[in-house]
DNA sequence: TTTT
DNA sequence: TTTT
């Protein structure tokens, strides 16, 4: 009966750290920058960093190790999860974390986002396959083309 | 370039705090649990209860102290943010918190989640002890509180 | 009481095409694909590609209008609509559209996902800041660094 | 490199229709509706809403066949897909429908959201005319119906 | 602290 | 066709 969701596209701000538990569970860290504009009080642009601690496990941990790196751009969903750990004074502290169901690498394939491209490798073009789409969810009959827009039509909301 | 989306369907764990800014705007804040079903090693049943901070601002904070209450369900959408604030030693800690932009109220009109509803209409206490909250994802060293929000302070975004 | 919300990440067919209503209002339309990879019976990865019919309106029509372009990758959100029109013969026919209400450009600035990039025009490298991360949602006491991960710990769910 | 997601909260509006393919996998298709509640020129409020078609397989459409009836309201989580069919003019027509990944009961346990209930128990008509519906983004050329679901079908991904 |  |  509940829902818990968490959508994310932002950069890593370090390549992830891979590990694995005793058992042999593979498990990645990594840390994910989303940035928002705003306008302040005086009209000026400013922009604001949220920094998301990503958890993912298993083989999902494998690929982010294995494929992201500092300023690779990501999508990311996932859960939000909140851990009790004891700091060295044995206080109980929370740490929030989004504990990553799916993950999707942006832009283009051997494209880079920061860091230092290890030499050598990525930076290709890829080519992008433009063959023209069948609009979903339009219906032609023959030649007629559904006006997509008819500009005599006002806005109907 | 970048998306910061939470997504929860849950129920509230008690009413919302709604206060006011030193200029007057409204925020309000409540905790909003979601409870995960699994099965663990030995195939049993599990639940896993997560709590999150929820805070609103302006007029959507108005709505909520309004019309929620211990134990509705609601849907949210909102934005992922960590505020820092220091404990009574001076040391920093950070406290993630969603942010709201839309909150639908899900079941039926007049259906109440939790609590016995007071005979007579809502605005009862429902019997509940309004103990201080430990704030999930929050940090308290003994006794100290974090203060989940500081009428002194003034919006910071 | 509702929710009604897409989340889609693709590229565009085509340029968009940004045009006005009678009273001045712009809207933009535009194809989006998103493809999804899956494995057939015979165990082989196939692909299937989806489009889907993008509109916005206003401010939102002008941006897309000026910075989209075929090929290029954008995170949109928005409400799935259904318009009735009629064909030809006068029959009722249904598209359905998505509303966006947000929109993202993907990867980096100036970077381009297909179709003949405008000479003289986009593709420089703008450098990405990558400064560490103070990991979002993380306490640490003086210079006591929390454990992201402790790797006698086993999974938690 | 693509994300394709649908969420809605919204009710059915009427009971899940279940069947199953050729070699037996479940099939469920239902309709749901979202309303959207805007002020027009004029300030008065007004609602506008939404039909959804869902489909769900496998498994969960034996939970929503069983579980699910009229007036119930749902978190639904899934996909935009298009389907393509032939009225029987032999013209291509083109239908889209959410298909669900996952699926939440909203509202308390036992609780029903429409129709009056039949005394003694769920799994009566509730009073409903089961006449075949107009499926939405679906179109029909003067009585013909285009199958919901054609049994004679295998499943498509 | 909620809910099932 | 639902719901508020």
């Amino acid at each position: 009966m509940s829902v818990n969701k968490v959508i994310l596209v932002g950069n890593l701000g370090k390549d992830p750290e891979l590990r694995y538990t005793p058992s042999g569970v593979a498990v990645a860290n990594f840390s994910l920058a989303t940035t928002e504009t705003y306008k302040d009080r005086d009209g000026n642009r400013q922009n604001k960093t949220e920094w998301h601690n990503i958890v993912a496990w298993r083989q999902l941990a494998e690929i982010c190790g294995k494929y992201l790196h500092k300023g690779k751009q990501v999508y990311i969903e996932g859960k939000l999860t909140t851990r009790k750990w004891q700091d060295r004074d044995g206080v109980d502290r929370y740490t929030t974390e989004i504990v990553a169901d799916q993950m999707q690498m942006l832009g283009r394939a051997g494209e880079e986002g920061g860091g230092a491209p290890s030499p050598g490798g990525r930076g290709g073009n890829d080519g992008y396959a433009a063959t023209p789409p069948a609009r979903s969810g339009a219906a032609a009959v023959d030649t007629y083309e559904e006006p997509s827009f008819n500009p005599d039509d006002e806005i109907p909301f």
